[in-house]
DNA sequence: CGACTAATTAAGTCAATGGCTAAATATTCT
DNA sequence: AGAATATTTAGCCATTGACTTAATTAGTCG
């Protein structure tokens, strides 16, 4: 649902930062974490959620890619944000230019 | 601090937008969204604890502006994120093309 | 089928968040 | 100084969020 809530707990963000080298199966994220599964599959859920990461089964497991247009939201919200900006700060360099 | 935690937020993203067109009071913030002003000052103070926006005193206002390079952090952390994705997704065509 | 492995769901705790009202703190203006 | 304006701080309450352990589901393999 919300990408940007989804981004803002920072151990969301690392299980991201982990899954995008590679897929990846719930238990390894598990070992590499100090968190138990149940936590480590809600954050996962909230990924998921948010269209960040996708999963697929393999036998038990359960194998997470991220999904390559995840990040497209917030990539060009910020990059909206940032045009406004730079829109604005010509308008008042041109504005004192004169 | 967090830029992320701060832009969690639907209706901080809002004030951020808002902000972003123009130096603004926050009583012309408080008249625009449908929020007391204590809860704008809180929204406010979380932004500026992100470095998203700043703020200077005339008269009896405050005036807020977006900081130039409050999402910076946000765009960097997406675009190394995105250049690996494209990169595990190069290597991936180059492997299937072999 | 029964034991095992892998992951999720359920249920409970505790802290943090987001809203409010009321009170406090500047700052300006008469 | 005193009244008015603009904003922040303090305190409260309901909701959500991030963990935990225990129980459940789903799939594998002897």
């Amino acid at each position: 649902m919300d990408t940007f809530a989804a981004l803002a707990d920072p151990t969301r963000r690392n299980i991201f930062e982990y899954i995008v080298r590679g897929e990846t199966s719930v238990g390894e994220i598990v070992e590499r974490f100090s968190f138990k599964a149940p936590t480590i599959s809600q954050h996962l859920k909230i990924l998921k959620k948010a269209g960040l990461v996708q999963s697929r089964a393999d036998k038990q497991k359960r194998l997470y890619t991220v999904r390559a247009d995840g990040l497209a939201e917030v990539e060009s919200w910020v990059q909206l944000q940032q045009k406004c900006m730079s829109e604005r700060l010509d308008a008042l360099e041109h504005h004192l230019s004169q």
